[in-house]
DNA sequence: CCTCCATATCATTCCTCGCTGATATGTTAT
DNA sequence: ATAACATATCAGCGAGGAATGATATGGAGG
């Protein structure tokens, strides 16, 4: 049948929704922070140690993806530690890496967007 | 022992690998483009009438989805046919649903991004 | 109480990226 | 060849957002 968007608001709704969420997870900051806490969970200055990052960078990317429940804090004792929130979430990155297997030639290639420090230059959008 | 990341160099490539990927989903043209292909192939004007966009913004994106790999053109007389590259790019947004079935609340109210026309003003990063 | 440590917040700066409007390429038909 | 349609490209504008450096909060200990 024809489906030509007549109620495209809900459907809209959805797709804002999918792109807050993605846009949340392209970070390389918050990505690297994901996957230190692949293992379980670390407190803030073994998050910092592990992937590089400054202190403040990592306390904002953390609140960012606190924000959007992909991560839960508690305190202990001065330290504040950190775990992913819900295993849906390694489920989809493990879903993304399994697409990687087949498109990373082309995203390796792509220059529309620079992601740290890509070289080359990026292509007029 | 302490596992600080010795070779992170390969570690920090799958990661930005996986950040380009999703900014390539971060946007709700392009997600929309994508839902659009959902149900099967179609020439670019279909897509423009559906989603709403405009030709050029149209014809951008799907320059953008087409330099990533997740999707694939073939010409048909004067048009040109566009498709949805792998099963597995499908897979990734079902897989993205089901996170926001449990995350969509927080998403929702998460300032830190704005997607399209949120309302309320954004949160200083 | 004052200091040290761990974490969070703030303001500024810079750069990336998406949208728009005009135009170019390309294909088919008359 | 020319017209009409379909798609792609380009330059420029504007806003969103990430990193930085300094600073604020907050708990533990001497």
């Amino acid at each position: 049948m024809e489906e030509i968007a007549t109620d495209r608001n809900p459907v809209e709704a959805a797709i804002e929704q999918r792109a807050k969420l993605f846009r949340g997870l392209a970070d390389p900051s918050r990505l690297a922070i994901l996957d230190a806490l692949r293992t379980g969970p670390l407190v803030v200055h073994e998050i910092v140690e592990r992937t590089g990052l400054t202190q403040p960078n990592v306390s904002n990317h953390l609140r960012c993806l606190s924000d959007c429940g992909l991560v839960e804090s508690a305190r202990d004792g001065r330290f504040v530690r950190y775990k992913v929130s819900s295993p849906q979430i390694m489920d989809l990155l493990r879903e993304a890496d399994a697409l990687l297997n087949v498109v990373a030639e082309d995203i390796k290639a792509c220059r529309n967007y620079r992601v740290d420090g890509s070289d080359g230059p990026p292509r007029r959008a």
